[in-house]
DNA sequence: GTGAAAGCGCTAACAC
DNA sequence: GTGTTAGCGCTTTCAC
């Protein structure tokens, strides 16, 4: 057991009275090295370094308002799809001279607001991701702190988009031309915009390649939610799936699995986000989304405004792609399915 | 394009004006209510929450030095086995009321201590996980603030081990009574704690089942290492593998498909951390270890010091287990082996 | 180019 | 119980 360190740290005004000089020149080395002379900049560098001086954030943020911090809120760490995100973000906010905070608000709109409202205090900024907050509490929180939104289309607030349109409509025409003529979404959280937006991209494409669609709801985006879904998928009569993410294909896909159903034989599925890489078993084809760029481009914004003091109004678009594997396959012969036998294990 | 918010947060004196009290009795009614009549304290907090007053964190964390902050550093919050643990670790940091910092020190000790360095400024202590950083370097900045580590055996320093020697120890033995005779171990970062300490378990366990053993690096601890690694695996002779990792097995597995290799039935594959659940395939059979809990544990030891001012030098084990799949099989029968042929795609 | 002085918002002795 | 006073470490006018 042990007490805690004794010493305190240096300031600015052990430097100024080791030198003899005032401690707002001290001040000025640090933060505005322009307004002196070279020599008196080098001079307190080298004894701010001798003594172990560092400038105390803390004390410049009550000073200036300016915290060197934003804070990045998901509503699920351990959800693949935000790790690449965060890493990346907090990547760009370390090459801006930030440090992130980190909040899981645990798919809660009311976490996700406590949370916000904590980290708001220390940061200047906040990037929220796939925020499963109401447009108006966002809106609200926005008058009062620099928001950059991903995933979520609210307007007014700078926002990156992962429009998964793109990739969705090559995923139904590739099911169309293999034949298929029954297709089901099942579908994630309803407060998503993702969600939203994944389904109705769906029902374009559909309508327009002329296949029917049956909606099934996932109760939750995990691995759990697909397996459980896949039941209602069956009940559908449909021979193929495209899923809200790769964790509900994975789901549906060991479901089918133990329903005897071979994937892709009697059976199609397509994912959502391309996180699960080429780890699951068939190797899953799924929609690509840029997790990372989106993390990097949100925090960009975030520092943009942080920096010039003005918010532009942004809605920043990113593509996607259909990434093809082995998950899909030309529409079985109608006609009785071999149930009951797990293929797979045969 | 808008300008940002216009009118400042009410403060402490602006509710004490309103009252026409002192600031203090302001003050206390928020941090040391006990000090007041309870009278008063319910006057304050009314008129505050009117005003719409939040006490301001970095004012007081400038004039007590407690900063109701603790930071995390990872070496690469991709890595399946962060994710749950930097979860668990924000939602205790949340319980406890404390923001959490976030850090990625892309498995770079440099950039590991700068990151730490920078973060302490404001946070009260530290979770540092899997640190790559030398023992000397981490020694030196505990004497400066509160540090608790996980997985890496620092002594007198508070840490959470997770210890896999059990697990691995029990993936020999079925290994050694599948009647595999020759092992290989696909190792990890050098400066890793875990590597060494899973390297001396199969070390261990590999001589008492007196099975040989045969090193094996894998250049970076992901997909591509273990793919990369699958060439020196094969030239040993070996019929089985543990990987440093899941990851790692991940890429064994792949490459070991690519030459036709089948897995179990020509070569068996164990990994290490159990993060990837069944969702490999052949579902891999890993040696689980207990991420969300270490993750809990090391922020409820940092809070537990932060609150009492003492470092215990505690020195948490966590035990790990096999988790049996689809990936170990009895040893192949020697010969020839069926190679050039990809059988997972026949 | 540099110094003096006021203040960011809050806490913590010390008085009464 | 409550008010007074003096900081926490830094920035930032305003002088010179």
């Amino acid at each position: 057991m042990t007490p805690l360190k004794p010493n305190r740290a240096p300031t600015i005004s052990d430097v100024a009275q080791v030198l003899g000089i005032s401690r707002s020149t001290v001040s000025r080395a640090f933060s505005r090295p322009d307004l002196l002379s070279d020599a008196t900049v080098n001079q307190i560098k080298e004894t701010a370094k001798q003594l172990g001086y560092r400038p105390n954030q803390v004390a410049r943020a009550l000073s200036t308002g300016r915290h060197g911090n934003i804070a990045i809120v998901v509503p699920d760490i351990a959800n693949p799809f935000f790790p690449p995100l965060i890493r990346a973000a907090q990547l760009a906010a370390d090459g801006g001279g930030f440090s992130l905070f980190l909040g899981d608000s645990d798919e809660d709109p009311a976490r996700e607001l406590v949370l916000l409202e904590r980290l708001m205090m220390q940061a200047g900024g906040c990037v929220i991701a796939s925020s499963r907050m109401t447009d108006q509490k966002i809106q609200e929180l926005a008058t009062q702190h620099p928001v950059v939104l991903i995933n979520r289309d609210t307007p007014g607030i700078p926002r990156v988009l992962i429009d998964t349109a793109k990739g969705i409509d090559a995923a139904v025409t590739h099911l169309a031309e293999l034949g298929h003529k029954r297709l089901v979404y099942v579908s994630g959280p309803a407060a998503s915009w993702s969600n939203q937006q994944r389904r109705n991209a769906v029902r374009r494409a559909a309508a327009r390649q002329q296949i029917a669609l049956e909606p099934v709801a996932a109760a939750r985006p995990n691995f759990n939610g697909g397996k459980a879904a896949t039941a209602a998928v069956l009940k559908t009569k449909a021979t193929a799936a495209i899923t809200f993410d790769d964790f509900v294909a994975q789901g549906l896909l060991a479901g089918l699995a133990e329903e005897g159903i071979m994937v892709p034989r009697d059976f199609s599925v397509i994912g959502c986000d391309d996180v699960l890489g080429a780890s699951t078993f068939p190797a899953l084809t799924s929609v690509s989304s840029r997790c990372t760029d989106a993390g990097r481009l949100a925090v960009e914004m975030l520092l943009n405004i942080l920096q010039t003091g003005h918010i532009h109004d942004l809605r920043c678009i990113l593509d996607t792609h259909l990434v093809l594997r082995a998950t899909t396959e030309r529409r079985p012969k109608p006609g009785p399915r071999t149930q009951g036998i797990n293929r797979r294990h045969a």
